[in-house]
DNA sequence: CCTACCGATCGGTAGG
DNA sequence: CCTACCGATCGGTAGG
């Protein structure tokens, strides 16, 4: 309670989560070991026990780390005007990574092993849902303020996650120079919402 | 030469991808070891190295195989209507997989090791260009056709390829009883065909 | 292709 | 938290 603008008293976890994540990120999932993260932590792996009991217990953990970091890149924006609302959320979801591509990288390899362990499934349903959820909220609030037709909300946010999840799948496999996964997913995801969210009746172009 | 219908006699190579294959979808990717390949496929360890020198060389090779199957679902299709050739293309991108779901969970986890592995980021660099190239070439022909507008063909098909590897993951991912990955993938790519791919002048509904 | 084996590395623990 | 160590498993090889 007294000060933790240092930090570098007692949050291990923190430290660990740290150093999971730069453990991945050089050597990727498969090659993941306790002892990697206990270099990258600087202490022996037997420290790392002693705060996960066990490997699974780390990795689930750290899955709740870095999904938190995901949603923390998708706040709630302060714009009003329902249709520059969903734009800006859009914009955070697919604008070049750049910095943060590491992490979309270290979320793909985590994602693929979904299908083996429950407890990673369990969480990335959950992050699918929150995203959705934010989604959902910015267009129902476009379709009663009428800036969108009276679409199917539901269908409309899956829709623009398939986008979303196809663009960072794309981006992480193909990486080459330019990547243009993140660049056609922005265009598609206008297209998307000038062409089906608003079918203008009141003048045909 | 004389006959390969049993193709039970030297076929090591085609029986070592399909044990491959077998032991990367019962155990994942990151427990995928010569000893499992080996119990798959009914011999020694000592006799898949003696096929393939190195593990690196065997998953490369694998990956051709895997990328090769997935090749022969996106097979031309025999219809000469521009617009119902790209539906039934669509169709077979993204109908419920069911049968081979475990493919595209092997396929995800694989894909989730081109940043670390270039001989398979290189792969599945050509296998994203090879549908690209098939998606090019029919919407062209409905261009050419009058069927679609004048649209940006590169982009259409770098959009419907997102939308195609965003169902792949999602599916994957998030396995639970309905998963609504491929419906609502294929519903996009309609909406996509008939609200940006055909933009009606001729009658604004 | 097999048996038998190699050194290296894994996750985890005992004892302090 | 550390040192030291455990049994298990890894990819790969020798010798046949």
């Amino acid at each position: 309670m007294a000060d933790d603008s240092d930090s570098s008293r007692s949050n291990a976890h923190g430290e660990i989560m740290r150093a999971t994540y730069r453990a991945l990120r050089d050597h990727g999932y498969a090659n993941l070991t306790i002892k990697r993260i206990a270099e990258e932590y600087g202490k022996s792996t037997a420290a790392v026990h002693y705060h996960y009991d066990t490997k699974d217990e780390l990795l689930a953990a750290f899955l709740d780390y870095l999904l938190g970091r995901f949603k923390d890149t998708v706040h709630e924006v302060e714009i009003i005007d329902p249709e520059r609302r969903l734009d800006s959320l859009l914009d955070q979801l697919l604008i070049e990574p750049n910095d943060h591509r590491d992490l979309l990288i270290a979320m793909l390899e985590m994602r693929s092993q979904a299908p083996y362990r429950e407890a990673f499934g369990e969480r990335f349903r959950g992050s699918d849902a929150y995203v959705r959820y934010i989604l959902r909220t910015v267009i129902e609030q476009g379709v009663a303020a009428g800036a969108f037709d009276d679409v199917d909300v539901d269908h409309a946010a899956r829709a623009l996650m398939t986008v979303v999840v196809g663009a960072q799948t794309r981006d992480a496999v193909l990486n080459d120079d330019e990547s243009d996964a993140f660049e056609t997913a922005r265009r598609l995801a206008d297209e998307y919402v000038s062409a089906v969210l608003i079918d203008d009746d009141s003048g045909a172009n």
